[in-house]
DNA sequence: GTTTTCATGGTACACATGTATCAAGAACGG
DNA sequence: CCGTTCTTGATACATGTGTACCATGAAAAC
């Protein structure tokens, strides 16, 4: 069989049982079991746990930037700055029951890597690259007159990112629904472009 | 022995694990070892691993509380909304080791009543009582015209507070330290308070 | 002074965990 | 046809886990 595939599925049984029951009742055979695979072929797919974690913190990477990705295909072209940041970081937020599962998931092994760093081998690569990617966009919406040029395009993609961080976790705890998370994002990316 | 004070004690114990380790290495045993007590005790004041849990939340919220009520206090008299804001909300972000600490139990903790309801009793209460303080302090800055009015309040409380939030995780994954953190928080309450 | 409650220690038990081992069919090239 | 490598299965093992049980001073109440 398919390699990647079968990682894939068990990988995605990582996630249910992290969503639902949390990330650690994910052992070796509660994950077997999700994904309707013996012990003996979890083991094989990924040696040992800390390979599995790694793999899972890998898929659900993947599964965000393909939702990021596809959030921004959706508006269509052209992409402007203003665009992009409108499609795209609220795609960051949960909303329908995958996304709160892949969030959830994703938040519960950040967790773990904070005292298991060797879990996250990238670490903070993706998250700067991410932040100088928003920085750009805002720093191209201020030369073209779409926002207000008074503030470092560095702090303010730090300061959306910190805030779209934090609206996951209260959407998770359900401080706020999916919807509304989104309009307090939005709210603040308004303030951001006058 | 003063129950009460053997209870932090031994929630104290559960605080470092947690901040060391990973609060999943918070075993009963390894919690009385860390306390320099014997299991039996650890068994005694928390009756259950349940109870323990709940009891370690309940002790990081009164240090984060003191925290932040030390830090208000420190501002003197008198008390505006705007020194409020600008005292207590940098209290929230880890700069010193012990804030580190409680932070990041606190997040584990957090992660954890994600899929374990029952053990954060008290749910989002605390999260709403602080936004509606914080929204009415800055309603308060708004009528006083120290702050740009027009913005929702609520809104505006709601945006800051996930920003904290946000800026918490990112200073436990050392993306930024403390320092940065705060002053990204502080450019933010900037444009609040035009 | 005896009894009762509190505080602490040691230990046992049933179970879950990660990992290793032995084994057997399947696919496939020689 | 045979051997080799890839997949999959069942199971064993040592250890860690939460919890329960029994025992012993100490203090307090009557």
């Amino acid at each position: 069989m398919d390699h990647e595939e079968r990682r894939s599925q068990i990988a995605e049984a990582v996630v249910r049982i992290a969503a639902s029951r949390g990330l650690e009742a994910a052992s070796m055979r509660e994950v077997a079991a999700e994904a309707g695979v013996s012990l003996r072929l979890v083991q094989y797919y990924f040696h040992t746990k800390e390979e599995l974690l790694r793999g899972v913190l890998a898929h659900l990477g993947r599964l965000i930037a393909q939702r990021v990705a596809r959030a921004v295909a959706a508006l269509g072209e052209p992409v402007t700055p203003r665009t992009f940041l409108y499609g795209a970081l609220p795609a960051l937020i949960p909303t329908d029951d995958e996304s709160r599962r892949i969030v959830l998931a994703y938040q519960a092994h950040y967790t773990l890597t904070l005292t298991r760093p060797e879990l996250a081998p990238d670490g903070l690569t993706y998250a700067n690259a991410l932040r100088d990617l928003v920085a750009r966009h805002i720093r191209e919406a201020q030369e073209a007159g779409q926002a207000s040029g008074d503030e470092d395009p560095g702090v303010a993609a730090a300061i959306v990112l910190a805030l779209v961080t934090g609206l996951q976790s209260s959407v998770l705890a359900g401080q706020y629904d999916g919807p509304e998370a989104v309009a307090l994002l939005t709210a603040h990316l308004d303030r951001l472009f006058t």
